[in-house]
DNA sequence: GCCATTTGACCATG
DNA sequence: CATGGTCAAATGGC
């Protein structure tokens, strides 16, 4: 939990998987995180908030037992998110980490030198920690090698409880920095409630920042804020690449490749809204 | 002594 | 009842 990812040498690709489920309204993201061996490997935990762990748990059919993690500052700061972190069966580089919940605490940030508290040690680990922002742009910068919209779970789901399926996949556009990410859906309250994917927690050693459209905006503590969501807002965000190899902008970067299905329900009257 | 981790027990769910 | 998720006492490091 204390140590730090040196910028340098933390080789990686993230393979992000939101699972916009619809249980207990709470929002919930895979994100799978390869951590190559020559890099150092000391797992892939360090994703900028703090984390407690409070309990492991060996898996029916997975060789490596699940860990179970939730915010260190639970009860300082009422902070619900939790995380749980497996690694691949297949490739032991490759670890599962399934976000569940939004962080509301504000300590996720290195930049929050926030008036002394009681809980001096609240900080302590944050000197290193890189923003948000800049997490999400080294995402979006290997985000120009593919972006593609997949609507194939639609059908599977509960179309009233989850209006979305939204899997833009980033492969391989950069050198040994792949990252592939998939959003698979979300709902209402994913949107709605401060919900902050992995693409735009803190994490990243690089130092950037991106806002992904008007739609959205970061606050202070590296989180993207809907602060609406309406059908036009989405089209403008896809709309612009669905029949073109040019390079879009989305927010303050270029996409070489976006594909759009076009049965995507964007008018549906329940997405996003 | 404080705090995080470990680990077996307990609980919830299907 | 099997499995996954959480609790909490024990443990260890600083």
């Amino acid at each position: 939990m204390k140590r730090r990812v040196s910028a340098a040498d933390f080789h990686w690709s993230t393979n992000l998987f939101l699972d916009g489920y619809c249980r207990k309204s709470q929002p919930t993201w895979t994100e799978q995180v390869k951590v190559s061996a020559e890099s150092g490997f000391e797992g892939p935990t360090d994703d900028g908030y703090s984390w407690r762990k409070y309990g492991q748990k060996d898996i029916l059919r997975a060789k490596y037992p699940r860990s179970y993690y939730r915010c260190t500052y639970r009860h300082m700061q009422n902070c619900w998110a939790t995380k749980q972190v497996q690694r691949s069966d297949d490739d032991p580089t490759v670890f599962d980490i399934t976000y569940r919940g939004s962080h509301n605490c504000h300590h996720a940030t290195y930049c929050a030198p926030q008036p002394t508290s009681p809980e001096k040690q609240e900080f302590k680990n944050q000197a290193v920690y890189p923003t948000g922002q800049q997490y999400s742009n080294q995402v979006l910068m290997n985000l120009r090698a593919n972006l593609r919209v997949n609507t194939n779970d639609l059908d599977k789901n509960d179309p009233a409880a989850c209006h979305f399926s939204f899997v833009p996949t980033f492969s391989s556009g950069m050198t040994d920095d792949n990252r592939h990410f998939q959003i698979s859906h979300v709902d209402d309250n994913l949107i709605g409630s401060g919900y902050s994917p992995s693409f735009v927690s803190p994490t990243t050693p690089e130092s950037n920042y991106f806002s992904v459209s008007s739609s959205s905006q970061m606050n202070g503590y590296g989180m993207v804020h809907n602060l609406h969501h309406s059908e036009s807002d989405l089209t403008d965000i896809f709309s612009a690449n669905t029949s073109t190899t040019s390079s879009p902008i989305v927010g303050d970067f270029s996409l070489d490749h976006l594909e759009l299905d076009p049965n995507f329900p964007f008018d549906n009257p329940n997405f996003f809204s």
